[in-house]
DNA sequence: GAGACCGTTATTTTT
DNA sequence: TAACGGTCTC
């Protein structure tokens, strides 16, 4: 348990970096260094020892998750000071009864008045005061309720626009392409004017043109994407110097978590509010005034988001004193590694040592070494999955301290997850997956969403159209379109035109019926939302819609699994309730939209985590399992000729390595499952390279217990496989291949034998002779 | 308007 | 391989 005179249990550094009050300060904090310790404590320690108010403090976190956490610690350790105050003796020592009072209270004039959070979640928290007073350059406008699309509404809409609106080729303009355009354009604070002018040529007019039409449409749905939650406060700071200095005066204390994975917008948000939109070099009114900034270079994984770790590498020169390190006041160095075994650290170390962009720091060990790294070769990713499996079992049975929740499992991509469920099942371990289909990206879950936002946004029309006619009740095509048509021409959301029964029985023709039966059960909610708390909205509304009967109706083993979700909502809608004093339709659906799967995390679930190494970022525990460390996997096969790329990859297999305690496996298949089904050979990652043979054993590890899958895979070269094989392949008359120029083919003929050999392939009606070790062509089963 | 069927196409990472 | 979207039929 953590006392109250927290400053002695911290190192030099860490003390210095808590008790830092005003002005800019750098964190440079390696992995496990005790960088949220730091934080929490300075947060602490400003409300106490500086009587900051906790309302004056922005804490900005990489995830709900992070935020909750560190909001729970501050509580405890006031928890803790104020039992000691008031009866003299520690927390734990109080009655049930008092605990509960003296943590309420604590939330009450504490935790509950700090402003911690996610850029997004904070930003959208602003736009709820001051989003009624923004304008932009097309006079579009937002009010308070708006809705937050998620990616896939985003994507959706982008490809409406592309296909239908502009009839465009989406080939040419991959919707996704045009997504990234856009989020690029956003983030760099660029309107659809202003990206017109900076891409002048076709492609980028088509873009900008596709821009514009999505903004009117998020306008007229009244929603925001992802990218506008941070953008559109900056340009409010922009326009209005009077929201400006509200927000400027209003935080005194501004600390950021993981800095490096900070990107422009949301840097200038930050300078905005912390000089006053003033530039930092010249700015020095810095009385009662701090920005606080943590992060390590070594772990920026998020470039593919815009993440630029520049601004921290930067940050000396732009906010600092840019001092050479051993002068400045303005930047602390966290080293000393509080969580990893030292061989576990020199691996980490002598990886990430390859990587030219980062400022020079090292992990210190503390732990003594641990047990030796293994590095496991596996036949294919069954196998590989087998191998898990076998030594979890192993270690859990060896050690009976051990639960299957100090495990995980980390991969590069989310579908690497499917043969480790598969054999997880078989050994009976129990397991959850992190990220892969979110909660909140379930059709069940995006359904029932879509109908509370529609009663809190009725001109979410994108929402509406999702619920309109789900489940079924009979408004088809026709109508749908009929009703769309006369909302766009009369310029007005479709939800005005369902509001009015006289338009729907001139427009809905046979279906009027359903629509109006449909439109009064909307209208009833949204009449009660001021009445009634989010939970018993959601669950009026699943029954009233005929959305749960529809599901009870279906009797399959899918409807069964969508409503046990349905009801995994309601429960998190009762929690929210719980957890945040606030039972507000509004309130909920502010956080749903930028909740994620990560915040399902629970510790002591006594399960085996799977997740993706991103996902992993900011998590330890005492067994890491990486697999799939191949060429083409990690690194990436996107990322593998681009210098810059390829030091990111290394960074995401320095995270994986750093995430573990006690003891860490790494593995990799020679043979995978790729795209399409197809099975193709692999090489080891260069990773493994690169780390210090003499501390990973790569031996000794091939004796794990085989559990045959039924197919005995008889390979004749096992010893020199690893060497040879993704060059060789036994080809056979009858061999299917997918070549890249030709498309599928035939082997008809072999010609030479060995390295020599050539393949005579019929595609279609034209017959050719290829050297299977040239050609851009894969085997097909 | 609903459901069946077939062909196409996609896998990086996430707030 | 699997999931999705478009088309066709009743």
């Amino acid at each position: 348990m953590e006392t109250t005179d927290f400053l002695t249990q911290l190192n030099l550094s860490q003390r210095q970096a808590v008790q830092h009050f005003c002005g800019p300060m750098l964190v440079v904090a390696g992995a496990g260094s005790g960088k949220t310790r730091a934080l929490t404590y300075r947060v602490a320690h400003l409300i106490r020892h500086h009587r900051v108010h906790p309302e004056n403090i922005l804490a900005v976190t990489f995830t709900n998750k992070a935020a909750r956490e560190m909001k729970d610690r501050i509580g405890k350790l006031f928890a803790q000071e104020q039992a000691e105050a008031k009866y003299g003796k520690p927390f734990l020592a109080l009655t049930a009864q008092e605990q509960t009072r003296l943590r309420s209270q604590v939330y009450k004039n504490i935790t509950r008045h700090l402003w911690m959070g996610t850029f997004h979640n904070l930003c959208a928290r602003i736009l709820r005061f001051d989003i009624n007073k923004y304008q932009d350059e097309k006079k579009r406008r937002w009010d308070k309720n708006f809705s937050i699309f998620d990616e896939s509404d985003a994507q959706s809409l982008i490809k409406k626009i592309v296909t239908k609106e502009l009839n465009l080729d989406d080939k040419k303009f991959d919707p996704r392409s045009v997504r990234y355009a856009i989020g690029n354009a956003k983030n760099q604070g660029m309107s659809p004017l202003e990206y017109q002018r900076a891409e002048p040529d076709y492609r980028g007019r088509v873009i900008a043109e596709v821009y514009g039409i999505y903004q009117d449409n998020l306008a007229a749905n009244n929603a925001l994407d992802f990218d506008d939650l941070i953008r559109i406060p900056v340009e409010l700071f922009q326009q209005n110097e009077q929201i400006l200095g509200y927000w400027h005066q209003h935080f005194n204390h501004i600390l950021v978590d993981e800095y490096q994975d900070t990107n422009r917008t949301q840097y200038n948000l930050i300078r905005f509010l912390a000089t006053n939109g003033e530039d930092p070099k010249y700015f020095n009114n810095w009385e009662n005034r701090s920005v606080f900034v943590v992060g390590d270079v070594d772990q920026s994984i998020y470039s593919f988001r815009m993440a630029d770790y520049t601004i921290l590498l930067d940050f000396q020169n732009d906010f600092g004193d840019g001092l050479p390190d051993g002068d400045t006041r303005t930047m602390i160095k966290l080293e000393e590694n509080y969580r990893s075994r030292e061989n576990i650290l020199e691996v980490a170390n002598k990886l990430i040592e390859n990587n030219t962009q980062r400022i020079d720091k090292i992990l210190k060990p503390t732990r003594g070494l641990g047990e030796e790294i293994y590095c496991y070769e596996a036949e294919n990713e069954l196998e590989e999955a087998e191998f898990v499996c076998s030594k979890i079992a192993e270690i859990t049975d060896l050690n009976p301290e051990l639960d299957w929740g100090s495990f995980a499992i980390l991969y590069r991509t989310n579908y690497q997850s499917r043969p480790l469920e598969e054999k997880l099942i078989h050994y009976d371990i129990k397991y959850v997956i992190i990220g892969g289909l979110r909660f909140y990206e379930r059709k069940e879950i995006k359904d029932a969403l879509a109908y509370l936002r529609v009663i809190s946004n009725p001109a979410d029309t994108v929402s509406l159209l999702r619920i309109f006619n789900t489940p079924r009740r009979g408004i088809g095509k026709t109508t749908i379109e009929t009703l769309l048509n006369a909302s766009s021409q009369m310029g007005i959301p479709l939800w005005e035109i369902l509001n009015d029964q006289t338009s729907i029985n001139a427009l809905a023709g046979r279906s009027s019926k359903a629509v109006n039966q449909f439109a009064r059960i909307i209208q009833h909610w949204q009449d009660e939302v001021e009445n009634l708390t989010a939970l018993e909205i959601l669950e009026g509304i699943l029954e009233d819609s005929g959305y749960i009967e529809d599901l009870k109706k279906q009797g399959t083993e899918d409807a069964d699994n969508r409503m046990a979700n349905l009801g995994e909502l309601c429960s998190a809608v009762a929690q929210f309730q719980e957890d945040n004093e606030e039972t507000t339709l509004e309130s909920f659906l502010a956080n749903a939209s930028l909740a994620s799967d990560l915040d399902n995390l629970q510790e002591g679930q006594q399960a085996v985590s799977l997740m993706t190494l991103h996902s992993a970022k900011g998590l330890e525990f005492p067994v890491v399992f990486m697999v799939g460390l191949e060429q083409g996997l990690l690194p990436h096969f996107r990322s593998i000729d681009d210098p810059l790329s390829l030091e990111e990859e290394r960074r995401l297999c320095y995270v994986g390595i750093t995430r573990a305690q006690e003891q860490l496996f790494l593995s990799y298949a020679t043979e995978r499952r790729q795209i399409w089904g197809v099975r193709d050979t692999t090489v080891p990652s260069d990773f493994l390279g690169e780390l210090p043979a003499d501390l990973v054993n790569t031996n000794a590890m091939k004796k794990v217990v085989y559990r045959s899958t039924g197919q005995s895979k008889k390979t004749q070269n096992t010893g020199v496989k690893k060497a040879v094989s993704h060059q060789i392949k036994n080809w056979q008359v009858g061999d299917k291949v997918m070549h890249e120029n030709f498309g599928v083919g035939l082997v008809t003929n072999i010609f030479g034998e060995g390295k020599k050999i050539s393949l005579g392939i019929k595609f279609g009606k034209s017959q050719k002779i290829i050297d299977p070790k040239i050609a851009s062509m894969t085997k097909l089963n």
